[in-house]
DNA sequence: GGACGGTGAAACTTCAGGTTGCCTC
DNA sequence: GAAGTTTCACCGTCC
């Protein structure tokens, strides 16, 4: 094959060929190992490009106002669509990432800069797939290449045998040969690595066991021994006496954490015996196999509400309860200039909290310290702080501060559910009404008002200002300062809701809807 | 003389992804 | 390790 001679127009080569493959009139997604990198390949893509669209315009217009005040981030992504490039990662709110996939489906969208959550699981083939980056930050490691079957993964996106495409090319950037050797050594020419099983991790194997025993899988630890030698991870690891004494340690801490009981035969009456050795699970294993839950953060949990029921416990608490948990990670890092503030506000909440608290020294208290501001962020989006404020704030984007809200509902509750098995009543009242505001994005004194179909944050608080700040001011309010305020059909959908059926307002009279911003 | 604004270099900061549960307030 | 962001010194202009 000849090679490809592009113009250079940018300060990186990837760009350049992103914006050859649109002079060709076909389309490329670029692959960058960070969210910035995506964004801002994009945006300097945009800049580049001067053709404009009403379809383009329109889009652009849609992505702007999926949420209810646009962030920074909308806006950018909105500027990128008006000009056919768009960014693509985790952070973007769901029906952003619908429409900048479904828009590139039918060719609107002409380049994406996205980090690898393209190349897993979604089809979304394109004639180019630029690979900007081969490296990733590692941690402590610094800069590491990227596995092999990552490379493949995001390599198989070239090509569209759909559209007739003949070929599809699929093109690594190095800036030195022996760069360009080590990428054909390391990716093109490589096999992908090996699979190791899943089981293999703790936290998998002991959630395993306990529901294999409460779904009565397994009553032994022998029965436990021969199911995990018939699994992959069995078939991997081969050596069944390293795997007994995992297992062993894992119905140990089971046990410890009053999820089975274990009851032991006499040891010397058969030596080699894992025989009989019965499991019997517990009302708590059971209900904590049931919810799908690592029994350690299960034991997390229980220990936790124990000291909630011995001291005033707040909704910050079971945030940061939530958050300390392992289902939450990885959690959104701690910058530079936020220390400060998450310190001082852990010096004035620090009595209130209810999960484990490392001291500054342990190894724990930066992960600590990350679960206390994403407490933090959650609960300034139960004070009503905007998506955009937040993403200032505290740098989390709407789709990772909605990723993080529903996992945090999860364990939550769980934790109701495990609260009402302890019979603490009274925590689960408080972690109701934090779940709540959690889901709504409220004040409290919202709550009577977001109880009702159809109305969220938004609409409660334009409710609530002009004086309707429950059922009861619902009812008495006339239909036409409600339908001034929502619009006719949900307000007649509200007095519906609360038990009137009211005929249509006068038609024609209607005005239009009062901004939030005036009153 | 001082406030202000623009510019560029240096110093500093940050870094991918996603499934599970329930009906009740 | 590299890209993006913030900070800061420096200079010119205006009032």
């Amino acid at each position: 094959m000849k090679p490809l001679s592009i113009p250079e127009l940018t300060d990186h080569p990837a760009l350049d060929i992103a914006l050859d493959t649109v002079k060709r009139n076909k389309q490329a997604l670029v692959f960058c190992n960070t969210r910035r990198s995506a964004e801002s390949t994009a945006e300097k893509l945009a800049r580049k490009i001067d053709s404009k669209s009403d379809d383009l315009e329109k889009l652009a217009d849609e992505i702007l106002n999926v949420l209810s005040s646009p962030t920074k981030q909308c806006r950018r992504l909105a500027y990128c669509i008006r000009k056919g490039m768009a960014f693509h990662h985790a952070g973007l709110a769901s029906k952003q990432r619908k429409l900048v996939e479904d828009n590139f489906r039918n060719g609107r969208i002409k380049v994406i800069a996205s980090t690898p959550t393209l190349a897993f699981g979604l089809n979304l083939p394109a004639f180019r797939a630029v690979i900007k980056d081969l490296k990733r930050y590692g941690g402590r490691w610094g800069l590491q290449y990227i596995p092999a079957l990552e490379y493949h993964q995001m390599a198989g996106r070239a090509g569209r045998p759909d559209f007739n495409d003949t070929h599809g090319e699929a093109i690594c950037i190095a800036s030195t040969e022996k760069e360009a050797e080590d990428i054909v050594e390391k990716f093109i020419n490589a096999p992908p690595e090996n699979i190791y099983s899943k089981l293999a991790v703790e936290p998998v194997l002991r959630t395993y066991c306990l529901s294999l025993a409460a779904t009565g899988f397994a009553h032994s630890k022998k029965e436990l021994v021969d199911f995990f030698e018939k699994t992959f991870y069995g078939y991997q690891f081969q050596d069944m006496n390293a795997i007994e004494s995992i297992l062993d340690k894992m119905l140990n801490y089971l046990e410890e954490w009053e999820f089975i009981r274990q009851s032991k035969k006499d040891d010397f009456v058969s030596a080699n015996s894992l025989g009989d050795d019965k499991i019997e699970v517990t009302k708590l294993g059971e209900r904590v196999a049931q919810l799908y839950l690592d029994p350690f953060t299960a034991h997390q949990i229980i220990t936790a509400l124990r000291r909630a029921t011995q001291k005033t416990a707040t909704e910050l608490s079971y945030l940061q309860l939530a958050c300390s948990t392992l289902e939450l990670r990885p959690l959104p890092s701690v910058r530079v200039k936020e220390t400060d503030f998450i310190e001082a506000e852990l010096n004035e909440s620090s009595s209130l909290l209810i999960a484990f608290e490392p001291s500054v020294f342990e190894p724990e208290y930066d992960e600590f310290l990350k679960s206390m501001k994403l407490a933090i962020a959650l609960e300034s989006w139960m004070e009503e702080k905007t998506e955009n404020e937040i993403l200032e704030e505290f740098n989390i984007a709407p789709g990772e501060l909605h990723l993080k809200r529903n996992l945090c509902d999860w364990i939550l509750y769980a934790g109701e559910e495990l609260a009402a098995l302890l019979n603490f009543r009274d925590i689960i009242k408080n972690i109701r009404k934090t779940r709540f505001r959690l889901d709504k994005g409220v004040k409290e004194e919202l709550i009577p008002l977001a109880r009702l179909k159809n109305v969220g944050r938004v609409r409660a608080r334009k409710l609530y200002r002009n004086g309707i700040k429950d059922i009861g001011d619902i009812k008495k309010a006339d239909m036409t300062k409600l339908t001034q305020l929502l619009g006719e059909k949900t307000a007649l959908n509200l007095k519906k809701q609360i038990g009137e059926d009211i005929e249509k307002v006068s038609k024609g009279k209607r005005k239009g809807q009062l901004g939030l911003g005036k009153y």
